[in-house]
DNA sequence: CGCTGGATGTCGCAG
DNA sequence: CTGCGACGTCCAGCG
């Protein structure tokens, strides 16, 4: 890993265009061809590019001028969509390169993942009677989280968020139980619960517009 | 603007929980409390914070072993959520301090913004007779990124993407829809089209399937 | 490759 | 503050 920080300008072409003037930024270079680009403020990158993308420097100008060396060019390119990014250094604070092996990944806990795992191992937590059947049941909509029946035999789709669910949950809910109706026989009954820590005043109007249903339920217990 | 590399492991207690071993990585600290720790891999840091943290540091430890120090901690607190995170770094392979001006930020073209624009400068292109009344109306299901009429007086309803589009564009033009025939009187008629550079096979499916209609278009010209 | 949906998504804007 | 939607979103998983 490679970094170098200092004065620069960036330019980036490819799905959008960009162009920041000189300013105070740092560079980070990865060995498995990351760019990013960070200024003094916010969690995302001002500039960046993927992994997979490839790596050139070069040093450009002969300083003319007394006052002024030449600059350090970092160029990275990346096929498939075709971008590049262009960084130009003017003057570098600092440029250090760090060894290191590979540092092992975080596990995480509190995942949709988790929540998923949790209504298997207890049902009952989304009602009394209710029986998983499948995860990732396909439907022509896509792919339903949870599918089961309830304790009347009717099918039962869920959907999980792991944190307050908003419209765009109510509307996938509500496309695989569409799908869901005609794949079965057209006068299969099939109930929707959207399964959430907890729903927007929009999603819970939603919910209530399409006849679908609503389970308060975290990722972890608490 | 401070960055510190070295062997470190890193707890994270919030909306979700991860714990890494330790492994070698590199520490960006923002003076905005911006906190990101990246790996030799990937776009995205392993761990962070966002904006407007409290960072903290001490130092851990007397080293009671003769091959090793004590420990530098970063801490980083958050309120609301409540989110902590620990990075606890048993050796440093360098740290640096980097003095700078806020940078200034790029100028960003290609967005749904400047698609937007070139629809309002050119509604020929999206159709023949279409005339631009309103963006971002208001409906009770969300603000519709532009609204107008047809050469025959009927309302449209345009859902905007600059890049290829998907079921979940489909299912916010669905939903502006509806809301639209329900706000205007029951027997207006309201046309929905989605504008993008292309859709996905599942997004036409959907689109057919509701009366929804497309047109090919790219945020910039070409 | 392309499609789909999750993410500690982040970010900006409006109410 | 919450809600909502864009993002050069990234990313894994699957066909």
């Amino acid at each position: 890993m490679v970094t170098v920080s200092g004065r620069c300008a960036v330019t980036y072409r490819g799905r959008a265009s960009s162009d920041a003037p000189a300013g105070t930024r740092h560079l980070l270079l990865k060995p498995d061809g990351t760019v990013l680009i960070h200024d003094r403020e916010g969690h995302r990158p001002v500039n960046w590019q993927p992994p997979g993308s490839d790596v050139d420097c070069r040093v450009v100008g002969d300083g003319d001028r007394p006052d002024e060396g030449p600059d350090l060019v970092v160029e990275s390119r990346r096929r498939s969509p075709d971008e590049r990014l262009e960084v130009r250094f003017s003057s570098i604070h600092y440029a250090a390169s760090l060894p290191g092996d590979p540092a092992p990944s975080p596990e995480v806990v509190g995942t949709e993942s988790d929540l998923k795992e949790r209504v298997l191992e207890r049902p009952e937590l989304v009602e009394s009677g209710f029986r998983p059947l499948a995860t990732e049941r396909e439907t022509r909509a896509g792919a339903v989280d949870v599918y089961g029946t309830d304790d009347e035999g009717r099918a039962v789709v869920l959907e999980l968020k792991r944190r307050r669910a908003g419209t765009d949950a109510v509307g996938q809910l509500d496309r695989y139980v569409s799908a869901l109706r005609r794949d079965l026989h057209a006068e299969a009954e099939v109930r929707g619960i959207l399964v959430a820590p907890s729903a927007t005043e929009r999603a819970s109007a939603l919910l209530e517009e399409e006849g679908l249903e609503f389970v308060a339920l975290k990722p972890r217990s608490g």
